[in-house]
This record gives structure tokens, sequence and C-alpha cells, in this order.
RNA sequence: GGCAAGUUACCCAAGCGGCCAAAGGGAUCUGACUGUAAAUCAGACGGCUUCGCCUUCAGAGGUUCGAAUCCUCUACUUGCCA
């Protein structure tokens, strides 16, 4: 994101405050006191801060929800510290269901500068509240087993360790769980302690399934500082019909335009259902709420010119990935589902599109089968053969009924051809 | 440390010597219908040089003409007892 992007955002002054903002988002699902988190909030500038484990090299939409909750705290004068677990990766928290993979140390460190590169884009370093950020490693690793065992230890209770959701939830499950696991409420804990101590950090922001550990800290900061502090853990994003939020022909999908391109990135949310595209605006666009009332009512009367989606995947996309990659994004996406004639493209206009989509370069006697996979339309041979034999693959937007077919005979001129399979997924071919 | 139960494909879960690439459900994919939506209906869903062949049922050995199914050991998980 550029920072003209982040220049021109801004909270919504119809709001007496942030925080009725926050709320009509619909971005706290739990919090320490709602009164005086909203009085905290109206006052004098606080530091807050929000972590990110480095558990992939790229950050998601899951942890965009985050982001953009920091930012608009920041432009409602606070000063946000992005915390990125150099620590905390290593030993990672407990999912419900099964003990993570533990990652190699180089893996994590390596991980670590991504998401500290991804977490600047979103966050200003200018002015009175600039952003800072910071890593847990830097207290965590210095501190002895025995320092960790008597002077953070102590302050925890196993009865309360064992009544957190991710604790029990594994507990009472057939997965059981290790030691290591089960320590990391008290690295997050000791975290918000340490920000407490260095930097008056006074507000933790967070996943609703991370409540636990965030409640770690305050009770923690309580027992050892005497003070109270707060946090608020945002909703988890659910699709109205019950799939997973965030996931792309079963991918996640990234922040980083080399793991999920600007095109696939802006699919995605053009792709919003109609049930779910107004949430998705509070959500993940600084837009304000006379504009998504206004989208609002153009879903409810004229739903199939998909006003919202639209503005939904612009906004998003320039956000993530800039406005000149959105724009791109949306060209390609003009020129390959428009009506049809392929050939009626000027060839530059239909070069630069197939490069947004995946694309190879092969020769014209490859079987399409084998472009299905090459182009990571299909994941194997065989799904592939099948995908054909569904009446699902299409070249150059004809139907393909054999199997065996190569490209021969429909190579658009320019030396390229599209590469469809079923109603959206494209890849293109350069033939050489 | 002892005893017991368990480890099946993306997830849950059947299977108890041949008819098992392995029931059923979910997720997913494709087609029809549409608005690049939802819902609904139909089909698919280990891999491949696809009327057949190959590799899977925690891992390694073994018994057998033949094993996901029986035996031994290893690893991991859960429960009970110490």
């Amino acid at each position: 994101m550029s920072s003209a992007a982040l220049s021109t955002q801004q909270n919504d002054d119809s709001f007496a405050d942030i925080w009725e903002e926050l709320l009509w988002r619909g971005l706290v699902h739990v919090s320490t006191n709602p009164d005086e988190l909203k009085a905290l909030l109206a006052g004098d500038p606080i530091t807050y801060y929000c972590g990110f484990d480095p558990t992939a090299p790229s950050l998601h939409l899951g942890n965009l929800v985050q982001l953009l909750l920091m930012r608009r705290l920041q432009l409602a004068g606070h000063k946000p510290l992005g915390l990125v677990g150099g620590s905390t990766g290593l030993v990672g928290d407990p999912r419900p269901t099964a003990e993570r993979t533990l990652n190699d140390a180089a893996v994590v460190a390596e991980w670590v500068g991504y998401l500290e590169a991804q977490v600047s884009n979103f966050l200003s370093f200018e002015g009175d509240n600039a952003a800072r950020l910071v890593n847990n490693l830097d207290w965590t690793a210095p501190l002895s087993a025995i320092d960790f065992l008597r002077d953070i230890g102590k302050h925890f209770r196993v009865g309360t360790m064992i009544k957190k959701d991710a604790v029990s939830a594994r507990l009472n499950s057939d997965a059981g769980i290790s030691y290591t696991e089960f320590s990391y409420q008290v690295l997050q804990g000791l975290d918000f302690l340490e920000l407490y101590r260095s930097y008056g950090c006074v507000l933790q922001t967070g996943g609703s399934d991370q409540w636990g550990n965030l409640t770690s800290g305050t009770d923690l900061i309580h027992k050892a500082e005497g003070a109270s502090v707060h946090a608020i853990g945002t909703p988890l994003i659910t699709n109205s019909d019950g799939t997973k939020f965030g996931k792309s022909e079963g991918n996640a999908v990234w922040l980083d335009g080399s793991m999920t391109s600007p095109y696939a990135f802006y699919q995605f949310w053009l792709n919003t259902d109609d049930a779910d595209v107004i949430a998705r605006l509070k959500v993940f666009t600084f837009l304000s709420r006379a504009q998504i009332e206004e989208l609002e009512a153009a879903v409810a009367t004229e739903p199939f010119r998909r006003a919202a989606q639209r503005a939904l995947a612009w906004e998003v996309t320039s956000l993530v990935h800039g406005a000149d990659a959105t724009q791109a994004a949306i060209d390609a996406a003009a020129a390959l589902f428009g009506d049809g004639d392929l050939r009626a493209l000027d060839d530059r206009t239909l070069q630069s599109a197939l490069r947004e989509l995946p694309n190879t370069t092969s020769p014209a006697s490859t079987p399409i089968a084998q472009l299905l996979v090459d182009t990571g339309l299909s994941p194997s041979l065989s799904a592939a053969r099948r995908s054909i034999g569904e009446g699902g693959v299409y070249v150059n937007n004809e139907r393909v009924d054999d199997d065996a077919a190569t490209l021969e005979s429909s190579i658009l001129p320019g030396r390229m051809a599209v590469l469809r399979r079923g109603k959206k997924t494209l890849a293109g071919v350069f033939v050489e």
C-alpha cells in the first residue's frame, strides 16, 4: 500500500467516537469493560498493540482485519505497536484440532522479516502517534528458564490456564496438548506486560479466538503491576453459507502478491455473497457509513449490478496492492470475461490480461490436460482429464471435449491461448 | 512405570482375511439454472501411459496363495492405575 493510500484514509466523523464506529463496523465481539474502553479511546492518546505470529511467509485476510482495526485506532489518534512474534512463532498457539508442527528457527526468523514489512504497510510511521514495530524475541530470548518460572510463571494458576477455550478444547480432544503449546498463553501474557512496562501499552487487540491469550496479559498486568488494562476481541469472520471465510479454491488468500496475485485477490472479493458483502465493506474498507448504506440499498434493489461487490473488491485490493495493480486486475477480467470473442482483443490487451493470470509457456503440441496442470488449474493429470470429461474445460471460451487434445487449432493471434476450468478459473498459455 | 483403547483418503467416520482405492457424511470440484451471487438438482472426488496398471489404510518386519483386516516391534494419542 502506498503512503498516498494511508493519507486518504479516515474514520467516519458521523460517529460520536471511535468506539461507536468500531461497534457499528462489527469489530468488537468481546472486550474488557466497554464503558471504560469507550472513555479511554475517546480520551488522550493511548498506546495499544496487536501481535502477528510468523506461521507463514505472509499475512492473510484474517490478519487484515487486525491490521485495519489497528489503523482505525491510529486514525483516532492512538499509538500502535505492531508486534511480530519472533518467539511465539517458535512455540505456536494451540489450534483447536491438533498440535502444530514446529517450524525451523531460521525459517521463522525469515518470516518475521516478511511480516514486519507487511505490517508496516498498513500503519503510519509519521507524526505524533507514529507506529512502532516490536519483536517479542527481543525480551524472551534473554530470559532464563528459571527467571521465567519464578517471575512470570508464579502469576499463572494452572486451573485458570486449562479453562481457556483453546486449551480445554485440546484437552477434551483425543489430540491432547503438549506443554509447549500449553505455555503459549504465558508467553503472550508476558508480551503485554513487557509492552506495558516499556511503552505504557494499555490495550491489546486480536481475534476473539485469541481471547484467552488477550486476557492472559490483562490478568498478568493486574497481578504484577496492579494496573487495569484492556483488550478487544474481534469477531471471527464467517460466511453466511457456513463455509470458512478467506479461502479461495481451498487455499488461504494471502496479502503477498506473489502468493495470491492481485487478480486472484480482486476476484476473491468480487465473488462475495450478497448476504455477506455489506458486513465485509464495514470491516475491510474505510468507506463511510453513508457510502455503505447506499451500497446496501443497491444490493437490495439491483443486485445483478453487484455494485457493492465491485466497491468492496476495488477498495480492499487497492488497499493491499495499490490502485495500479487493481486497475490492471480489473482490465484483465474485463477482457477475459467479456462477451466472448477473444479474437477481437488486440494483442497487447490480451497479453497483459494473461500476465495477470497464472500462466505458462509451452509448445503448441502440449496436451491441454498437461497445460491445466502446468498452470495450476488442476492438481494432477487425472484431475485435469476428469475436468475435461465433465465438460468443464475451455480453451478460448470453447469447450474441450477430447482429453488428448492439444492447442494446435486454437491459438489466438499473438501466439496465446486462454485456458479456463469451470466458470471463472482462468489461466494463460503463451505458445513458444 | 503398569494396564487398556486407539492411529483409515482434505475433515469426521465405516471396515474385523479375498467381492477394498476402501461404505456414509462434510468440505471441495464440474454441469444445468443465474448476476463471475445464493438456493436447488445431477455428476465427480488417490495416481497414471485410464476397458488396465501403480501406490495407499501411523512406521518397520512377519504369517498367508492373498492383509486396512492376524502376529511382533517402534512412534504418537487418549483414558485408568501407580
